[in-house]
DNA sequence: CTGAAAGCGCTTACAG
DNA sequence: CTGAAAGCGCTTACAG
C-alpha cells in the first residue's frame, strides 16, 4: 500500500507534492522504465501490468508524467512562442493582433501544441528576458521592429522562428503582407475622388517614438518595414496623382490607439490648408481621427475623407463605416504558426510569403 | 578556441544545434557550477571571470540557461496556464474572453511570468492532454463548466488552480461575479417599462448542448454556474412583476455566437404571442438577436426590447446602443491572475471573490 | 572565489 | 515483456 507522502500536510488541494514516476515505480514493485512505458507505449508491457500501474498512480495522485521532465528529456516543449513587442495586456487591446494570434492558436492546435505568450515588453525583468527564459519549441515574431534588440535575444535562442510583417532578415521565414499595394490603392482612390490635400497618421518610427510631426528625415528613418512600406505606398499614390509629398504632414503617434489618432488629427486639423483627406496606418488610428472630426464638427465624409488600414471588424460598424484596406489578419497568423511549426517538423517552411491587401470602399470617403 | 560544433552544419538559423553550460565550462576551462554562477549569481565569481565566460558563450553561440533544464531543476515553468474549455482559436473570437486574457497577461506580466495558453478543446489528443502535458505553474480555468472532465483532469495535476465564474469547489480558489443580481436587474427594469411578455436566448446548458427551446427540466439541468445563477436572476424578477416563468420559452444556443442568437431569436420571434423583449445571456448573443429583429423588420426598440450581458465595448456602438449588463472583465482577470501567483509564492489568494455587475441601461430598451 | 557531486523527473536505446 | 543505466541541461548546498 505504502503511506501516500501528502497525507501529512493536508492544506488546500494542489499545494501537496506530487508523486512521481519512480515512486510509482516503487509502489508497484517495477522499473521506472516499465512505469514509463505505460504512458507512453502502452504495447511495450501487458494490460494486466499497465492496469496495475494506473491503480497505484491512481493511490499516489500521480496523474501521469510532469511536463518539465519530460520536456527536457525529449528537448520538447511542446508550445510556441508568440513575442509581442509592447505589453502582452496591450496585445489583448488591439484588434488586429487578437485576430493574428486567433490565426496562430489555430494552428497551434492543430499540431497539439501550447501557445506561450512571452513578455516582450519593459516588463520587471531586462529586455529579452522573457524571450531567453520562455519554454518554447520556436518563436513566432509579431509587432517587434527589426530594430528592437528583442530580435537579437530571439536570434541568440537559436529556435526557429517566424518574422511576421518584417522580411528584413533573409535568412529567416518570415511572412507579411502587401503593405505598398494597399496603401497606395487606398491613396490612388482618394486621388481618384478628386482629392489633393493630404495628411498622414502614421505609427511610431523609431524605438524611441515622438508624438508630432515628422520630417522627412525622420520618416526615412523607420525602422519597422510595414511602416516603411504603407509610407512609401502613400507617397507614390500621392505623387503619382500630380501633388508634393513635401507638403503632406506625417503626424507620428507613440502607440497604435485610437486616443492617438485622435490627438493627430486635431493637430493636423487645424492646419492651414486643412487636409481634405486623412489617410492613416491602422483602424484604431483611423477611429481616433473620426472621432476628432466629429468633435470639430466636420462631416464626414463631407468635409473630410478618412481611410484606415487593417479592417477589423468595427470598421464596417462606425458611422459612417470606414473605407480601408483589408489584410487577412486571422489567414496570417494561421500561416505564420504552420510555417514555425513546419519547421519544428523539420519540413520545408516555404518561401516568404506575401498575402494580398484589398482596399475596403464604404463611406468615409467622398469627394471633397 | 575550440571548434565551434555548429560550423559543420551551417543551415539556417535557429537549426543549429545549442552549446550548453557544460561546453561553456570546459571552452574557459572552469566548471559548470562557475558557469551557472555567472549568468544567476554574479557576486560568486570575479567580475573578470564573469567577463571571459560571457565572451567564451558568444563565441560558442551560447545564450544563456536552457529554460527546460532551468525549470526542472527550480521546479518552476515560469508560466501560468489558462484554460479555457473551447478551441483555443474561439476564445479569440469572443471579446469578453479577450478583456479577461488581457488582464490575466496583466498580472502574469507584472509577476514576470508568461502565459500559456492550454488547448482543452477537442483537438486531436484525447480530453485533458493539454492540461496533463502543460509546462505551467498553476492554471486559471476559464469559461470550464464544473461538470467538465477537464476540471478533473486540472485537479489531478495538483497545481495551484483558480476557477473563474464557478465557486462550485470549495477548496479551490475561485472569483467570479454577481450574475443573479445583474441579470435580476435587468429583468427588473424590463418589467418596470412595462413588459409581460418575454423570451430568453441562453448558452448551452450541459456538456451535450442542444439548439432549440429548453424544457424546466432541461433548464434547471444546467451546469455551468453562471448560466444558472443568470436564468435564476432572470426568473426571479419576471416572477416577482407577476409574470409566470412558465410562459418565458428559453432557447439553448450550443455556442455563444451571434449566428446563434440570431437562428434563436428568429423562432422565439416567430411564437404567438410574440415577445415584446428578448433578454440573452450575452452581448454576441444580443448582436444576433437584434440582427434577426432587424431582419424581420422590427424596431429596436420600438417593436421589441433587447438586453445583453457582458457590456462588451461594441455594445455602446450597435444601432441602437446596448442595454446590458456591465461586468468587469479585465479586472476578474486581472483578478484571477493574481490569486494564482498569491498562491505561487506561498501568500493567501484570499476569498473566493465576487465582483459587482452593474445595469447599463442604453437605446435597445423601451416601453412596449 | 571556485569545484565536485547530487539530483530535478523523465525517456530511450539496449540487453536480457 | 521488463529492467539497469545513461543522460537531457541545469542549480544548489556544501566543502575547500
Amino acid at each position: 500500500m505504502g503511506v501516500n507522502p501528502e497525507s501529512k500536510k493536508s492544506k488546500k488541494v494542489g499545494s501537496g507534492r506530487r508523486a512521481t514516476l519512480k515512486e510509482v515505480a516503487a509502489e508497484v514493485g517495477v522499473s521506472v522504465a516499465t512505469v514509463s512505458n505505460a504512458y507512453n507505449r502502452p504495447d511495450q508491457l501487458s494490460e494486466e501490468l499497465r492496469v496495475r500501474i494506473f491503480e497505484a498512480a491512481k493511490r499516489l495522485g500521480y496523474s501521469g508524467p510532469d511536463p518539465l521532465g519530460r520536456s527536457l528529456r525529449k528537448r520538447r516543449a511542446g508550445a510556441i512562442g508568440v513575442l509581442y513587442a509592447d505589453r502582452l495586456s496591450y496585445a489583448f487591446t488591439d484588434p488586429a493582433a487578437v485576430m493574428f494570434l486567433e490565426g496562430v492558436s489555430f494552428a497551434a492546435e492543430e499540431a497539439g501544441l501550447g501557445l506561450f505568450l512571452v513578455p516582450g515588453g519593459s516588463g520587471t525583468s531586462g529586455v529579452g528576458e522573457g524571450v531567453l527564459s520562455a519554454s518554447v519549441d520556436g518563436f513566432v515574431v509579431y509587432c517587434v521592429s527589426a530594430a528592437d534588440p528583442l530580435i537579437g535575444a530571439v536570434i541568440e535562442r537559436r529556435l526557429p522562428v517566424v518574422l511576421v510583417d518584417d522580411p528584413s532578415r533573409e535568412s529567416v521565414t518570415s511572412i507579411g503582407i502587401d503593405d505598398e499595394g494597399g496603401a497606395s490603392a487606398a491613396a490612388e482612390h482618394l486621388a481618384g475622388l478628386g482629392h489633393r490635400s493630404f495628411a498622414v497618421v502614421s505609427f511610431k518610427l523609431t524605438l524611441e517614438p515622438d508624438r508630432g510631426l515628422a520630417d522627412h528625415a525622420r520618416q526615412e528613418s523607420a525602422n519597422n518595414e510595414d511602416t516603411r512600406s504603407r509610407l512609401r505606398g502613400y507617397k507614390t499614390a500621392i505623387e503619382a496623382a500630380g501633388a508634393s509629398w513635401e507638403d503632406v504632414p506625417v503626424y507620428e503617434c507613440p502607440e497604435n490607439t485610437p486616443e492617438e489618432g485622435k490627438a493627430a488629427a486635431e493637430v493636423l486639423l487645424g492646419r492651414e490648408p486643412r487636409p481634405t483627406a486623412i489617410l492613416t496606418l491602422s483602424d484604431q488610428l483611423a477611429f481616433g481621427v473620426m472621432e476628432a472630426a466629429r468633435g470639430l464638427g466636420l462631416s464626414i465624409p463631407g468635409d473630410l475623407s478618412i481611410v484606415g488600414f487593417d479592417d477589423v471588424s468595427e470598421a464596417a460598424r462606425t458611422t459612417p463605416p470606414l473605407t480601408t484596406v483589408y489584410q487577412p489578419h486571422v489567414e496570417k497568423g494561421l500561416k505564420a504558426g504552420r510555417k514555425l511549426i513546419a519547421q519544428l517538423e523539420g519540413e520545408d517552411p516555404g518561401e516568404p510569403e506575401l498575402l494580398p491587401t484589398r482596399l475596403v470602399v464604404r463611406g468615409s470617403t467622398a469627394s471633397p
